[in-house]
DNA sequence: CCTATGACCATAG
DNA sequence: CCTATGGCCATAG
């Protein structure tokens, strides 16, 4: 079990407890899963989970409301089943932000 | 060691 | 809205 295995398991562990229906941003996981300013490692962490994973990938997006995620349509067909609307491409952060 | 590359972010213009 | 800049940092070459 190497380190940086068990910092990304913090990560995972974080993802999924984000309950249907809210999204968080690339840096706020960052923070809950206790590596603040680390947004960009969180994407790349998030980018080596496999096709088939039962971990919500979908509800992370970037600081601006964005799928930044490199098949947007299914990120939002699947938001979109739990209630998440978007406008042009963009969601209401204010809206959806989960709030632990 | 150095450079390049990201599912990122905040700020400035 | 857009681009540019500086910061973040693991990974690859």
């Amino acid at each position: 079990m190497s380190q940086s295995d068990l910092k990304k398991q913090a990560v995972w562990q974080v993802l999924a407890k984000i309950p249907s229906g809210s999204v968080v941003t690339y840096g706020q996981l960052a923070v809950m899963a206790g590596f603040p300013g680390r947004a960009r490692w969180v994407g790349r962490v998030l980018s080596e989970l496999p096709a088939d994973t039962a971990l919500p990938w979908h509800r992370v997006l970037n600081a601006s409301g964005h799928i930044t995620h490199p098949n947007r349509a299914r990120a939002q067909a699947l938001l979109r089943a739990e209630g998440v609307t978007s406008v042009n491409q963009r969601i209401s952060l204010a809206s959806y932000q989960w709030h632990p």
